[in-house]
RNA sequence: GCAGGGGUGGUCGAGUGGUUAAUGGCACCGGGCUGUAAACCCGGCGGGUUCACACCCUACGUAGGUUCGAAUCCUACCCCCUGCA
């Protein structure tokens, strides 16, 4: 038996890139991993039966502290049996803290030491958020992986204004950590496992967990490679599961957001799991894999798909385009999802263009399929050793523009 | 037949003498979206020449007229709607 929450072991590595074995206490998964994203308690669009199914085979998700306290609020979460009974995923969860609210609402709130006063973004009504209120909300949600709560500067912040909020994100990781610590030992947790509750596809290694959750810091810092330096030693100092590098793609140029990762992943430790919070497209994914990341989100898959636009291994495609009235192909020759092997990409954008939300649930599934598949690819490859060819072809091929 | 109302750009619909190629909506064309205030947002949208500034044509049912100037006023005609016969 372990007195872990979470578990990572390397399998194979390529460079920076690690192919690696994630254990939580609601399944073991292989990493590099995309997490799809349900801000709300729902990946929008996007049925649980249709992230287990084959084609995509999500095994994490993510969920939003903010967003759920809000709407429903956590009480009835907490008395609903915690947030994956709530929604019905048995699978693994994280949960966002709430941190990236402080930055996107950021015309709305009000900043201090204790933490965040929030007009909600629903009714204007006011609201206080802290590292103690969003530990205390995730130990309801129940999720497995909590993040600590951070403040999120913008990526052009000034050395000056990013050590001030790098030092605050230090002394709220602290508090989160120590409110996360009690949380756990008063038996806070509405996802607490062990306690009869059968986890599918539970294996040895994952009941050998102690059955709480696991909770990740925060490295912040915006563009300032010493910045980011000292918060990872300053976050690595209070001692969590897995760090994650927040504070990205958040306004800065691209190459200075690689720039960034590449400084910091392989400085994070060896043995955690490394999360880069919010990215990205699916370049992002593949370069930020060779800078030694194992774990991503991004509304980028559903929220797009909803919008009409999908990812495929040649490129974007704009299902709004005129040039598809009448094309058969599906969005991607070369992908193998449920909305590929039966729909034509006439039929999608006649769903889009007449307002049928099935455009949105296809699209989106689309996405989801393809970000997905990368990531299988991306593991496969670092683990046969070939993940230089592939992160090379790959993106040679979303440069050829889709035909 | 008589009385009243009306015919505006792909479409619906403003505009009742002058910054009107003509407000808006829709449709259409294109672009954006990175820890989701997002099934959203932004641009274009009569034709032609131009990289662009700009210029030229054609347009408010049809044909005339009044006026420096007309989608707007007048006359005739065509068509549509409503009521009465």
């Amino acid at each position: 038996m372990t007195e872990e929450a979470l578990g990572w072991q390397t399998l194979a590595r390529d460079g920076e890139a690690r192919a690696g074995l994630l254990r939580t206490r609601r399944g073991a998964f292989e990493t590099p991993v995309f997490m799809p994203v349900g801000t709300l308690g729902s990946v929008k669009g996007v049925r649980f039966e249709e992230l287990e199914a084959e084609d995509l085979d999500a095994r994490i998700i993510l969920g939003n502290t903010y967003h759920l306290w809000l709407r429903p609020g956590a009480d009835v979460i907490r008395a609903c049996g915690g947030l994956h009974r709530f929604i019905g995923w048995r699978r693994a969860m994280l949960t966002d803290s709430g941190g990236f609210q402080v930055f996107s609402l950021s015309h709305m709130r009000r900043v201090s030491e204790e933490g965040v006063e929030f007009r909600a973004h629903t009714d204007g009504r006011q609201c206080f958020l802290s590292p103690e209120v969003s530990m205390e909300v995730q130990a309801a949600l129940g999720s497995d992986i909590v993040m600590a709560f951070d403040e999120c500067p913008p990526g052009r912040a000034t050395h000056e204004a990013a050590r001030v909020s790098l030092e605050l994100t230090a002394r709220w990781a602290r508090r989160s950590r120590t409110r996360f610590d009690e949380l756990q030992r008063e038996g806070a947790d509405a996802g607490r496992q062990g306690s009869g509750d059968k986890v599918e596809g539970a294996d040895a290694e994952v009941e050998s967990l102690n059955g709480r959750q696991a909770i990740f810091g925060i490295v912040q810092g915006a563009t300032h490679l010493d910045l980011r330096r000292e918060s990872l030693e300053r976050t690595v100092g209070v001692g969590f599961d897995g760090y994650a590098i927040g504070g990205l793609s958040v306004g800065e140029e691209k190459a200075v957001m690689y720039d960034v990762v590449e400084h910091v992943a392989p400085l994070m430790p060896e043995g955690r799991p490394r999360y880069l919070m919010g990215v990205g497209t699916p370049e992002d994914l593949v370069e930020c894999v060779a800078r030694g990341v194992d774990m991503f989100d991004c509304v980028i898959p559903t929220r797009n798909g909803r919008n009409g636009q999908a990812f495929t291994s040649r490129g974007r495609l704009n299902i709004k385009n005129a040039r598809w009235t009448t094309d058969a192909r599906p969005l991607d020759e070369a992908c193998t999802c449920a909305v590929c092997r039966r729909h034509s990409r006439a039929y999608l954008r006649h769903l889009y263009m007449t307002g049928e939300m099935l455009a949105a649930v296809l699209l989106s599934h689309h996405n989801l399929a393809f970000f997905l598949d990368t990531m299988r690819r991306v593991r496969q490859a670092i683990r046969s050793g070939e993940f230089a060819r592939f992160r090379r072809e790959f993106l040679v091929g979303l440069d050829s523009g889709v035909e």
